[in-house]
RNA sequence: GCCCAGGUGGUGGAACUGGUAGACACGCAGGACUUAAAAUCCUGUGAUAGUAAUAUCGUGCGGGUUCGAUUCCCGCCUUGGGCACCA
């Protein structure tokens, strides 16, 4: 046959139509309503060529951007290249290839093997991350951080890889091995760069809330950034002036405080070491841990640890001591790095407890005791309330009644035993009284009858009352009914092992009962507090409250929130990515330098931080000078300035430390110096004129305050800003505006107190350590990948011995200067590629502010949901960082976001060359064309599901693209169907419906109906076989090409507007109706569409089937659903 | 251990807001065409009983609410995923 469907031939006459055309290039003029960025997940190109994973990305992506195109959206769509990363690399190790030739040549498999699957993007704004004119913006991002605080380098542990001989992001460890060669990951102490996205913690936690994202995604990035709320608090060491903080989320605790444990790796411990008696045994201890690897300390359940010797801790709030101790257990990178133990309430305690035999202290009873009835439903207990409750006994399948029978004689407590009654008749008695339930039978004590540790709310009475737990059975005839009576109204026992149950389980309640007078199990539910001084009798809530209210009060602690999120680590020591565009002197961190403090508005040479200050770096061997400056309390900064000037001489060893209008005062002192000094630290610092114009009083305005910035910025190559995270006296903006004039670098701290008046900030020291880093000026990037060197993984940096990477570098940039050479983790490439795909070829900015105002947000992101906590989080952390540094107006990048599910091999089984399942979409492309691949992947199921790939599944869809196809035989351009009309326009519907959700499936599943209905008649319309050619189009675009060519159209089909169904042609006017008696389905009947509900009632009791069902019945009620069901009830 | 999402024919999956469960596809069975096979087309296809009309059962299990439950509530089982000594 001559006219038969050839996929082949046909999709590449139309891809080549495509792409001689120009037909998918990005709109020019587009306006915020019309405008619709679809964006696919970045690939990796990897070696092995398209996956079918990636061909459901791209399809999924493709046809709603060809379905956007009809409903008149301007689209843009574009693909890129992850072409940075360590695959190549060791494929570059054992083959000796280049990874810049491998990585091409993947890319052109890739391109070639993506444009086959008729994908409608835009090629010209392709980009790779490998590319110079790509990563010159990288390691721009990476200075933009850097300029606003956000990048530091730090010595710390790191996951380490010996595998990879890298370092490793906390999310690319998986289960304690690396993600990509599962070797074990190990902690080793190494300087890195890290990113600070702690500082965005809240920011991302919530901007959450208002993204149209999969809620699980939304809660795995919640619980990923993990925020807790709590307290921290000071424990003073005895005998010492060192203190010890610990953060809590349970400060309500605090009086059940039986030990502290501080992380093996904590530096409180390196302090107090002279004070440590068994030294040694700690020592060993702590090598011992730094020997563990991850997988280790969790496999291990036995806790392990040393007591601390010489030393104790006193609770703040009753002034016990406590033994310290050191144990695993406790991480040093969450919170203090140090815990307060309270053992009876948490497990890990407890166990740690148990094991080295230590106090135990009881601070929350799990339930109260009282007199009176339970609360009404949605109500509390209160303490006055009866322990009393109805029970189910699993056992016996008995509804039964637990009484608590208080036997302490002395107590002062209603009710008791009384004299000659025995605990059964007692418990009788008090049921009677207090339920008024006449018939109950005895069944058994249950607990022990001694003391349990139960509180009674009287007046300073702290005495442990002796209670018996007693069972009984209601005999009442009404039993059962009374019990769910009394359940309607009252809610079930408030006890937190069985909370949300309706009936506790008796043998819980026993064994709980036990356990807990033992102390052989610990307590962490809800309930009561007791032996806690001015916190008994409160709820945990309540309690917590008023304990951070104390602490707060007496200087002891303060409320703090807490995060799980950590800096993320972004140097590499490999060779394929991203130059780290950083200058480092190793001579200059060691240097010794003269230090000038000046102070501020009525301040003093050594006032607020600076005593603290002058000790730390005195300490560390370097010099400080401070002055008194004159007129202090109306300062007049060239009085000032010249008093410096003739008691000080300023060189390059001089460092500059100045705090608030010590700031103005410095911007002079630049101004008049001949010579640079080594770095300026400007600690919250006045910007005239905006400061002044706000407290023109405070000053002497004598002096002009305008400054030449140009001039002081060439003073020193070093700036510092730092800034508080809420301004108190000086305003963020302000501080912007010092930090552009100055190209200053802005660190924002959250110090102690406002305005850094704090006697001790260590944010301060901190800066005024950090020497001998400096970025690459802007001007010079890209700071290029050299080609001149030995990938072999040495642990060291490949760039290290790249000679051209190395040359030169002092002449242009100092002496003792030299290169980072650790690259950026491939993260960072691809947390700001859809800002490129919007101006590729722009080589002043990472992206013009034109496009970005007329592109951003992207309106619809799919990928793997495998990036939740790695990709996903970074991109919405550099959005939110461009978004404070002014760059956009929008502060989260992706409106909305999918994920597409896994494609499984045909045996379930993830696909992977070592179960042989592995399916090759260009395979399926060549044997039945890529529309019936496009549309068996969208068939599949849905796009979020994993699915299996089915051979036969993929027959079947070619079996219904060949019989479309050949509906073009019965085209008639006079036939005309009322019939086939109204399916077309139903289907048109379904089919609108479900593309705009992405359901994919069901709109397949409808068309395939239309096309087994077409094909049984004689004839088509062609206005009715256009239709349905244009609402297939999206799906299967080169067969509807085609075809639309056929019938005589001249242009492509993408730009054709969606066709809206006629609602005219889908009214029924024979309806069928389900008739159900008692709730069953009998019988249907059809009726006219207008037909009135007594209309229809009428037919349905008339009908033969129905009269057999309700026959000698009477009718209690009829029900109508309109145009569905009739239902009667009999 | 904690958290989340699922569990529907032989299979992948459909089912609006509580309203005729199993659309569509695969597979299977029977038939047509063919010397034959493939391809294609037609018919049937949840289980049980029955020639059939029809009836009963049926959405992981056990209960509940309702005229009516795959859908809502309670309890349990189970699969997959995430986090994991996070104080």
């Amino acid at each position: 046959m001559e006219n038969k469907y050839n996929p082949q031939k046909i999709e590449k006459k139309w891809q080549e139509y495509w792409e001689k055309n120009k037909t998918f290039e990005t709109p020019k003029k587009v306006s915020i309503y019309n405008k619709f960025y679809i964006l696919p997940q970045l690939p990796y190109p990897s070696g092995s060529g398209l996956h079918v994973g990636h061909a459901e990305v791209y399809t999924a992506c493709d046809i709603f951007a060809r379905y956007q195109r009809m409903k008149e959206k301007k689209v843009l769509q574009v693909i890129g290249w992850d072409s940075f990363g360590l695959p190549a690399e060791n494929y570059a190790i054992k083959t000796n290839i280049h990874p810049r030739i491998s990585t091409d040549k993947a890319i052109d498999n890739f391109r070639s093997q993506i444009k086959s699957l008729g994908i409608s993007v835009d090629w010209d704004r392709e980009v790779g991350a490998h590319n110079s004119n790509y990563y010159k913006w990288t390691e721009w991002f990476f200075l933009l951080m850097y300029k606003r605080g956000l990048a530091y380098r730090k010595k710390q542990a790191v996951n380490w890889c010996e595998g990879c001989k890298t370092v490793l992001a906390n999310e690319q460890v998986v289960e304690g091995k690396c993600e990509r060669c599962e070797t074990e990951v190990v902690q080793k102490e190494m300087e890195q760069w890290y990113l600070k996205i702690t500082d965005y913690a809240d920011k991302l936690l919530q901007g959450l809330d208002n993204l149209d994202w999969p809620e699980e995604t939304k809660k795995r990035q919640k619980d990923w950034i993990g925020r807790s709320e709590g307290a921290e608090v000071d424990f003073k060491i005895s005998g010492s002036t060192e203190k010890i903080t610990v953060f809590t989320t349970r400060p309500d605790t605090l009086f059940g405080v039986t030990f502290m444990v501080l992380a093996p790796e904590s530096k409180i411990l390196q302090n107090l070491r002279k004070k440590i008696e068994n030294w040694q045994e700690v020592e060993k201890y702590i090598e011992k841990t730094k020997l563990k690897t991850e997988l280790d300390r969790q496999i291990e359940k036995e806790k392990t640890g040393v007591e601390i010797k010489g030393i104790k801790a006193i609770n703040p709030v009753n002034n016990e001591e406590i033994p310290i101790f050191t144990a695993d257990y406790v991480l040093a990178g969450y919170g203090t790095g140090a815990i307060m133990a309270v053992p009876a309430h948490d497990e890990r305690d407890f166990d740690f407890a148990k094991k080295f035999d230590l106090k135990i202290k009881q601070v929350i009873a799990p339930f109260r005791v009282s007199e009176s009835d339970p609360p009404k439903k949605g109500k509390k207990w209160t303490h006055r309330q009866a322990v009393e409750c109805h029970v189910y006994d699993k056992k016996t399948d008995k509804y039964l009644f637990l009484k608590y029978v208080n036997v302490n004689w002395n107590a002062v407590v209603t009710g008791g035993i009384e004299e000659n009654e025995t605990l059964e008749e007692a418990g009788k008695r008090e049921i009677l009284e207090e339920s008024g339930y006449k018939n109950v039978k005895f069944i058994r004590q249950i607990g022990a009858s001694k003391r349990v540790n139960f509180y009674h709310p009287v007046k300073d009475d702290n005495r442990k009352l002796i209670f018996t737990p007693l069972l009984f059975e209601l005999i009442n005839e009404e039993r059962e009914k009374i019990v769910e009576e009394e359940l309607k109204i009252h809610q079930p026992l408030w006890l937190s092992l069985e909370e949300g149950k309706k009936f506790v389980n008796v043998d819980n309640v026993v064994d709980s009962l036990k356990d807990l007078e033992k102390n052989n199990y610990c307590f962490a539910g809800d309930g009561v507090l007791i032996n806690s001084d001015f916190l008994n009798d409160l709820d945990i809530k309540e309690a917590q409250e008023k304990i951070i209210e104390f602490l707060e009060e007496k200087g002891l602690g303060k409320r703090k929130i807490q995060y799980k999120l950590r800096d993320w680590s972004v140097s590499r020591q490999r060779f394929w990515g991203a130059p780290i565009p950083m200058l480092i002197n190793e001579e200059l961190k060691t240097k010794k330098y003269n230090y000038l403090f000046i102070h501020g508005f009525s301040s003093t040479g050594l006032g607020n931080f600076r005593k603290w200050l002058k000790q730390e770096l005195e300490n560390r061997g370097h010099n400080v000078t401070t002055f008194d400056l004159p007129n202090t309390d109306k300062p007049n900064v060239i009085e000032q300035t010249n008093y410096i000037l003739n008691n000080f001489n300023c060189d390059e060893n001089t460092i500059i430390v100045a705090h608030s209008l010590g700031g103005p005062v410095t911007y002079r002192l630049l101004e008049k110096i001949n010579k640079k000094v080594a770095k300026v630290v400007l600690v919250d610092p006045v910007v005239f004129p905006e400061f002044v114009d706000r407290e023109r009083s405070a000053v002497d305005t004598s002096d002009s305050f305008k400054f030449d910035f140009e001039l002081v910025k060439n003073k020193c190559d070093d700036f510092v800003i730092l800034g508080e995270k809420n301004p108190s006296v000086i305003f963020r903006k302000d501080l912007e505006y010092l930090r552009n004039v100055l190209d200053a670098r802005i660190v924002i701290t959250n110090p102690t107190t406002e305005h850094f008046c704090a006697f001790e900030e260590p944010s301060i020291l901190e800066e005024c350590l950090l020497l001998g880093i400096k970025p690459i000026p802007e001007k010079d990037l890209p700071v290029i990948l050299p080609d001149d060197v030995d990938f072999k993984p040495t642990g060291q940096s490949p760039l290290n011995y790249s000679k051209s990477f190395n040359e030169g570098i002092e002449k242009k940039y100092g002496n003792g200067w030299k290169r980072e050479p650790d690259t950026l983790d491939t993260f960072m490439c691809s947390s700001w590629y859809y800002y490129r795909y919007l101006d590729p070829h722009n080589d002043k900015e990472f992206a013009s502010s034109e496009m970005l105002k007329k592109w951003m947000p992207v309106d619809f992101y799919l990928g793997g949901p495998e990036h939740v906590n790695g990709h996903l989080l970074y991109a919405r952390f550099f959005t939110k960082v461009l978004f404070d540094a002014g760059y956009i107006d929008f502060d989260e990048p992706f409106k909305v976001n999918r994920h597409q599910g896994l494609i499984l091999g045909p045996d379930s089984r993830k696909m992977s060359k070592r179960w042989g399942n592995v399916i090759n979409p260009t395979d399926v492309v060549n044997e039945y064309g890529a529309d019936t691949l496009r549309v068996y992947e969208m068939f599949m199921g849905p796009l979020e599901a994993d699915k299996p790939w089915d051979t036969n599944g993929v027959k079947g869809v070619k079996r219904f693209l060949e019989k479309v196809w050949n509906l073009q035989e019965k085209i008639s351009k006079k036939f005309s169907s009322e019939e086939t009309d109204k399916i077309i326009h139903k289907t048109l519907k379904k089919v609108g419906e479900d593309l705009e959700k992405m359901q994919f499936n069901t709109a397949i599943a409808k068309m395939m109906e239309l096309s087994n209905f077409l094909q049984k008649q004689e004839k088509i319309s062609e206005k009715n076989f256009e239709l349905f050619i244009l609402m297939l189009s999206p799906l299967a675009p080169h067969l509807t090409e085609e075809l639309w060519q056929k019938l005589g159209h001249k242009n492509t089909l993408s730009f054709e507007n969606w066709p809206l169904f006629d609602p005219t042609k889908i009214i029924e006017n024979k309806i069928l109706i389900a008739i159900q008696i008692n709730g069953k389905v009998r019988t249907n009947i059809e009726i006219n569409s207008d037909a009135n509900e007594s209309e229809i009632e009428k037919k349905a009791l008339a009908d033969e089937n129905v009269k057999k069902w309700i026959e000698g019945k009477e009718i209690k009620k009829i029900i109508y659903i309109k145009d569905k069901l009739l239902s009667i009830v009999v």
